[in-house]
DNA sequence: ATTGAAATGATATGATATATCATAATTTGG
DNA sequence: CCAAATTATGATATATCATATCATTTCAAT
């Protein structure tokens, strides 16, 4: 990852936690940073160390979930119900407003994309759903494959 | 649950094992039985205890997590990744060839519905997802949200 | 009966997550 | 500006979910 520029997708995230009123407090802003600079999700734990070695200062893991329900919460990070990990959101930087996401989670390399999947087919899907009289929460949909490069080396 | 014929879905789920050179033992069994008479999904310890509830017989949670392993592989138990539990398969008892399961789950009451998305959806979102050049394993989707019933009750 | 393979038990440990109370930092209202 | 209130973070303990590994038992096939 890393091909954006996190500067500046931490300061779109400052700008969007001020709308909100939510503090990005400075440990909050380098968990996020933490997790842009990642290549593939991260365990709450591996955080942690991430945080230590980037940082050099220690965070009880506790402060990390604690961190990460924020971020959630402002839309900043996403967990990954299937592997119990955390990930970056892709669209920080955009200007659009956020949809639900979809995850194309590879299983070879650990690698996550974060697609928009046709809204149509959101929508039908949604639809379908509230056929069974069921209320959808959030649509996130976690899929499981290999990804465009794994399927070449292997 | 429980309001179709337990023993009748059991002896399926033998015929289909033995159809397939599996071993339903007496033990996975049980743990089958365990989850078709539990309301809602349940969790490898949560299954131990029941296990001892209901057959007054110790077992290890270790064995059932191998047990829960067998049934998975055989499709007789599926795993909500979003929660960590387990969940007998509605369709045990069916003659159709099993689809890929997807699962409403109630976050106020917790029961499951595995419900089947309409095929040609399921299709579509497929197709969507290998534009993107990504080669899926299983679409099982796990969609969180409030059922009927607890609509009508709060 | 003997042997080999599959299933289960027993023990240890790792990984993920929450509860709770204490302390520190920040905001708010006078 | 200060005190009180709120919010954020730290520290400790413990619950919960899962796997590794080696020993023992069961079962099927010869």
């Amino acid at each position: 990852m890393a091909t954006f520029d996190i500067d500046n997708v931490l300061q779109q995230a400052e700008r969007s936690c001020v709308e909100h009123g939510a503090r990005l407090t400075s440990k909050r802003k380098h968990i996020l940073e933490v997790l842009l600079k990642a290549e593939a999700p991260r365990s709450a734990y591996e955080i942690a160390e991430l945080y230590r070695q980037q940082t050099d200062e220690n965070i009880p893991v506790m402060s990390v979930y604690r961190m990460l329900d924020f971020l959630m919460q402002n839309s900043l990070v996403h967990k990954l119900a299937s592997n119990n990990k955390f990930i970056a959101c892709a669209h920080i930087a955009c200007s659009h407003s956020h949809q639900t996401p979809q995850f194309l989670i590879c299983d070879k390399c650990q690698q996550v994309r974060e697609i928009g999947v046709d809204k149509q087919l959101i929508h039908a899907l949604e639809e379908s759903i509230e056929h069974n009289h069921f209320q959808l929460n959030s649509p996130q949909l976690e899929l499981h494959g290999v990804c465009e490069s794994c399927q070449q080396h292997s």
